[in-house]
DNA sequence: ACAATTTACTTGCAAAATGCAAGTGATTGA
DNA sequence: TCAATCACTTGCATTTTGCAAGTAAATTGT
């Protein structure tokens, strides 16, 4: 049973007591809040994820939905139409993001060239 | 004139058209909005974000500022009061991260244990 | 029934990023 | 003048990515 990635990363220490290192601990990479994102659009299958336009590489997905659930970000279920196949769905605290998620986006449309918002999230889901 | 890190590395294209992950692309990484947090803070010195309480490596801090004044976040130059040294302050498109950061703070200090607000960042400085 | 496809992941490995310690070369300050 | 400080650089081991390929169970097609 070789553990080549992520998986067994016991978080030690947060690194201060800034809200914002401590987040940027959970969310701080170029992958995780891209599934947050894809979450908040309603998406809860790996291959749901896969789809996006980024390409999101397999390994890296798993790694990081399980990471989000071990945060406690998101909830994962057994599927019902799929044996053995898990549905993702954010919890409260990870809903909580969307003020993040909202503020990043106005901003890249703002300041990044090319960008453009594809779909509305929604407040409440 | 050895290369060793980050220093030379063309960004490429952008991922998607999505402001979230062209954004992530800029900030995407654990280090750069803590260094936007720093800036934010008033701190404008090297050594000034060497000593922020998360020990920033000088290697990951040269490489971060450079990012920064590169992607017009950032503006140095340089520092009166030391010959060859250089201080770095917030370009507007740089300012504009302030809600990002705000949000950022706020999610972290309803959600994660241990975290304090240090500091109150001024809205407009 | 049973081979082919699809789904949901794992594994292996090369390439890049990170973290740490030590080094360099100007510049004050005593 | 000469040690201490400042602003970075360099080297190198460790960790994290990114890509391609592999696997095992379930579903679909015939």
């Amino acid at each position: 049973m070789g553990d080549t990635m992520g998986g067994t990363m016991a978080k030690s220490h947060p690194r201060s007591v800034c809200p914002v290192a401590c987040t940027l601990d959970v969310l701080g990479d170029k992958w995780t809040l891209l599934v947050v994102r894809d979450l908040f659009a309603g998406k809860s299958h790996y291959h749901e994820f896969v789809k996006s336009p980024e390409g999101i590489a397999t390994n890296i997905l798993a790694d990081r939905l399980e990471r989000l659930v071990k945060n406690g970000l998101v909830k994962s279920q057994p599927s019902p139409a799929r044996v053995g196949s898990f549905s993702y769905v954010l919890t409260e605290k990870g809903r909580g993001l969307l003020p993040v998620l909202e503020a990043i986006k106005q901003w890249g449309l703002a300041n990044i060239r090319g960008t453009e918002a594809r779909l509305r999230v929604p407040s409440v889901p």
